[in-house]
DNA sequence: GCCAACGTTGGC
DNA sequence: GCCAACGTTGGC
C-alpha cells in the first residue's frame, strides 16, 4: 500500500463536500499535468490512502484522509466541450487523462498547516509538498511523513 | 490581488 | 530543438 497527498481548493471541492455524498466517494476529474496523471494512473492501486490537502485558501493543510477507491480509468471531463477541463486533445479512442475515484475516510480534528510542516522541514527532510515553487497537486508520501503528518493532529 | 515559479505551446 | 510568450498554480 502506498501513500499519497492530494490537492483541491475548497471552494472547488473541500473534505466536506467528499463526506456529504451520497456514497461518500468522487472521481478526482479535471487533472491535466502529466506528472499527477502519471501517479493516478501508473502509481496508485486500490485501497492506497491519501491525505486530502486543502490548498489555495485562508489556511492551506492536510484536513482529512481518503482512501483510494478506483483503479484509473479515463476522465470524462476531458471530453465534454461544455466542461472546464475540456481538452480537444484527448478524446475517448485515445485518452490523454486518467483519474481515479476517491472515498472518504475521515477527517482530521484539525487542520495541519502548511506552515506547520515547513516549521518541521528537517524532519519530513525531501518533501515535494514544501519543495521551493512546487506546484504538483499530486505527490506520494512516504510513510514516515505519514506518520509524522497524523502526529501533528 | 500580487506575483514567483512552473508547465505548455508554438514559431522559427 | 530552442526559447519566448503565455496561462496556471498557489502561497502570501
Amino acid at each position: 500500500m502506498r501513500y499519497w497527498l492530494m490537492k483541491s481548493e475548497p471552494h472547488d471541492f473541500s473534505i466536506d463536500d467528499l463526506e456529504n455524498r451520497p456514497n461518500q466517494t468522487e472521481p478526482w476529474d479535471g487533472v491535466r499535468n502529466y506528472q499527477a496523471r502519471n501517479f493516478m494512473r501508473d502509481g496508485m492501486s486500490v485501497g492506497d490512502r491519501a491525505l486530502f490537502y486543502h490548498s489555495n485558501t485562508k489556511v492551506p493543510g492536510v484536513v482529512g484522509i481518503m482512501k483510494i477507491v478506483s483503479e484509473a480509468y479515463p476522465d470524462p471531463t476531458a471530453f465534454d466541450p461544455e466542461d472546464k477541463h475540456y481538452d480537444p486533445k484527448s478524446n475517448p479512442d485515445n485518452p490523454r487523462w486518467y483519474h481515479v475515484d476517491v472515498g472518504f475516510e475521515r477527517k482530521l480534528s484539525r487542520t495541519i498547516g502548511l506552515s506547520e510542516i515547513k516549521a518541521r522541514a528537517d524532519e519530513f527532510g525531501d518533501f515535494q509538498l514544501i519543495r521551493k515553487g512546487n506546484r504538483l497537486s499530486i505527490m506520494p508520501v512516504s510513510k514516515a511523513q505519514w506518520d509524522l503528518i497524523l502526529s501533528m493532529e
